[in-house]
DNA sequence: GTCTATAATCGGATAGAC
DNA sequence: GTCTATCCGATTATAGAC
């Protein structure tokens, strides 16, 4: 009975990734369950095998959406500077796949219950951690460092997150070249 | 039947001012033409006097939600520093009245249709403006200038609409302070 | 576990009285 | 113009067959 078990996890990680994928692309409201599962492979009535609702997908997906995204960019980048370059690159403006939910959820989750901003502020922790052991500055003032990190964070989340939201898409572009330049300064100064 | 007229425009922007909240606190779905109406002080059947739909309310709500903002950010700062600091302080972190839409909608209007990203766009290039005007540089190199103000204003609402996704009120708090320091910076340095 | 079919709900939009 | 009452579409959630 052991591969019953495992082809169930396989569909609920097929419903994960779907969703984390629209859900940070389109947005909780303007996706539904139908939308998820077909992406998956499945249909509806399927669903509630998995989840106990559309809720809980979210919360899941989102997580799901912020491990999956960390994964890839570690695997893509060789240092501190090609991370920010990935994270703020021309490729997350239209990536129809998924896209850092810190940046692409960011306003959506203010909207939300305490639930899903508290696994927000958890993925954001881990985001802001994750940079820091990037980060290989020879500074010796901890607190200075820590300050320089959530720096950096707030120019690469705010900085994609702007881009994505304009029409104007040169300007866009522009927001995201200066915003790299900007976490990479951030990176390199000495304090 | 002067009065009716002024009658009819009172009662939209009453409307206006309620959506203008409601949505830039709470979103476009959590957000019922019920409860606009009833902040305004109205009923539902009279919606459709106004506005022909919820997204209609919801494309005008967010302008007025910017220029509402604007005009107090503009009233209560005495320099562009006050500005920033009036910007990035705690008070808007949970304020329930209008919130700048540029940072409470910033991934939101990335989910919806062109013609609200083209409004918030359009809200964005008068948002840089206004920071343009306010900064009295003395730089001479238009371009890194703009350049400059562009930083700015990734800090300034990428910080803002960080911290409010957050549950962790002292790091948001920390945010929202660093956040205030770097876009001052930004101002003040000369290239 | 997955499917099809259906129930239940919610919210946007309309109709008609005042 | 504003109100109450109603319609209707969309979508979440459930029931029951396989």
């Amino acid at each position: 009975m052991a591969w019953k078990e495992s082809h169930k996890q396989e569909s609920r990680q097929r419903i994960l990734l779907a969703a984390a994928a629209l859900f940070t692309r389109k947005g909780f409201n303007n996706v539904g369950i139908d939308e998820v599962m077909e992406s998956a492979g499945m249909t509806r009535g399927a669903f509630y095998a998995h989840f106990n609702s559309k809720i809980e997908l979210y919360e899941q997906a989102i997580m799901t959406a912020g491990i999956t995204a960390a994964q890839r960019f570690n695997n893509n980048a060789v240092d501190h500077m090609g991370l920010i370059e990935n994270y703020l690159s021309e490729e997350q403006l239209n990536s129809t796949d998924i896209c850092c939910p810190m940046a692409c959820l960011i306003s959506d989750v203010a909207h939300d219950d305490d639930r899903v901003k508290d696994i927000y502020t958890r993925l954001y922790k881990g985001f802001t951690k994750h940079l820091a052991k990037f980060d290989n500055s020879d500074c010796d003032d901890a607190d200075n460092n820590e300050d320089k990190i959530l720096m950096q964070s707030v120019v690469m989340i705010g900085g994609l997150a702007l881009a994505r939201s304009l029409t104007d898409k040169a300007l866009a572009k522009k927001i995201l070249r200066l915003s790299s330049k900007a976490a990479q300064q951030l990176h390199t100064e000495k304090v």
